[in-house]
This record gives C-alpha cells, structure tokens and sequence, in this order.
DNA sequence: TATCAGTTTAGAATGATTCTAAACTATTGA
DNA sequence: TCAATAGTTTAGAATCATTCTAAACTGATA
C-alpha cells in the first residue's frame, strides 16, 4: 500500500517489504497488544518469512518512533501496544489478558513526590482473576 | 536468635543457618525491596557463603508463606517487597528506585469488568523521571 | 544417635531478548 | 540508469535472570 510506505518514509524508516508487512498487520485500525513471539506466530501463519531477529528491530523500530508503547507488566514478556494514547490495562499474567481501560480514570490521594523527581506517568493496571 | 526461628518454624519453615541469616536482614523491622541479586551481594558482604540458588529458593519459599510479596514493574528483574500490606510505588527504572506509597489511593472511574472477571488486586505505578 | 524428609548447592538448562557480522536492498546523485 | 552507500535483514551466537537437576548435607524426630 502507498499509504503505508509513506506512513514509514514520514517516520524515517525505510518501507522495506518485511515492515510493510508488518504495519500493515498492526495498523489496520484496531488496537493490539502483541508480543515479539505472537507477532511472529502471525506472520509465519501468513507465510512472509520474516525472521524473527526481523521482528524484535521492528517493533524496536516502531517504539522508537513512537509509534507503539512499550508494557512489562508480568515477567519477562514484552507487550507492544498499538493504543500510543495514555491509557490503563485489565490485565491477567494467567490467562494472557489484555484489555484497555481508556476511560479517564482518576487516581487520588497520592502523597508528595520525592525530592528532585517529577511524574512521567501513572500506570493503573486492573489484576483480573477468574 | 530464638524469635526468627520460632518465626519461620510457625511458617514451615526449617530455620537452617541460611534462611535465619536471609530472614535477619529482610525482617529487621525496615522495610526492603530486593532483587536476588541485592540480596545475594548483600549477603556476600556479610560474608555468609550463601549460594545464588539458594537466595532463590528462599524468596520463592517466603513468597509461598506470604511472607514477601513480589513485584514485576519493569523488564526482567523481580523484586520482593518485604512490605506485604496492600500498597503502590513509585517507581524510576533507570535509577533502580522503588518507593512504597502506603497512603490510601483512591482509584475512580473504572469501566466495568470483562465478563466473568474479577478484580483481584489494583496496582498503581507512579513513574519517576529525574 | 539413626533415619529421613527437607535443604543447600554447583552447574546445566531455559527462554526472552540482544548482539554480531555478513548478505541484501532502498535510495540517490551522477 | 546504476554504482555507491547507508540502512536493513538474517542466522546464529551471546546474554542474563531465573529455574532445574541431582548429589551432598542437615534439622527434626524417635
Ligand atoms: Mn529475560
Ligand atoms: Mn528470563
Ligand atoms: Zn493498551
Ligand atoms: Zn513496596
């Protein structure tokens, strides 16, 4: 698609076919939340051959841009987030749950800051069971 | 000493010289954020020939009593949070700083819970920079 | 004190991620 | 058009926190 080349040429990447492909799978309008191996898993389903070292530069690629958030939540998987709004998760680590909360929540009551330091942000993340 | 044995024995826990040592300093009446790592050096410090794995397998038996809790904020590295009321932090990944907030957060305007879902615990994370 | 379940330990294994360095390709200026 | 080059892709190695293995050790109990 033209329109995705030069959505990549406008962030300074190269749309080579591999990150063609790729947007193309993240940007098509709905929000996703995706690990470097279930993207891959996507991409092997549609038969691109895209290494996986290939994935992890691009998704690297993206976030730099800005174009995706970047969440830890649980252990020792990345989650890349399509949804580059501020905004909150229900999340569950058991059953590999991930819903936005894009409502303005509001978190109150919280005590000074420590000296010299500055909010980047508040992350609320909803633990859900059952 | 007499009470920490008494105090992991009431947990099921045989109070070798290890786990009375680990003890000592996670439950000195302070409260603690450790990574395995810390606490290992910590207790290479203290020249007590304690083993990595070890230092693993007594967090992990801890955390099984509830005696610590265990948090997973940023990439890759688990901390345990000898404070096991329900609290938040603030939290700066690049400068390792972890800070509980044990006021009474409120958290408003939460949208309604996945189907069959339940809250199990809200954690709020307060990101530092400088 | 003997027995045995529980514990400790060194070292191997795991697994997500990053790194390396060689092959490939999009871009561009002549 | 196309050579030159900077940027990109890739397989495989490396990294590193953590877990596993299985053998040696020790606290509890009778
Ligand atoms: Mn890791
Ligand atoms: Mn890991
Ligand atoms: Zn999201
Ligand atoms: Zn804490």
């Amino acid at each position: 698609m033209k329109d995705i080349k030069d959505f990549l040429r406008s962030n300074s990447l190269r749309p080579t076919k591999q990150r063609v492909l790729i947007a193309e799978y993240l940007f098509d309008g709905e929000n996703k939340h995706v690990t470097a191996e279930k993207l891959s898993n996507e991409l092997n389903r549609r038969r691109t051959g895209i290494s996986l070292a290939t994935v992890y530069n691009t998704l690297h690629d993206f976030y730099e841009r800005g174009l995706l958030k970047k969440l830890s939540l649980g252990l020792d998987r990345v989650y890349f987030d399509t949804n580059t709004d501020h905004h909150h998760h229900f999340y569950s680590d058991k059953e590999q749950l991930l819903i936005d909360i894009n409502n303005k929540l509001k978190v109150s009551g919280l005590p000074k800051l420590p000296k010299n330091k500055k909010t980047n942000k508040i992350e609320v993340i909803v633990h859900l069971d059952n």
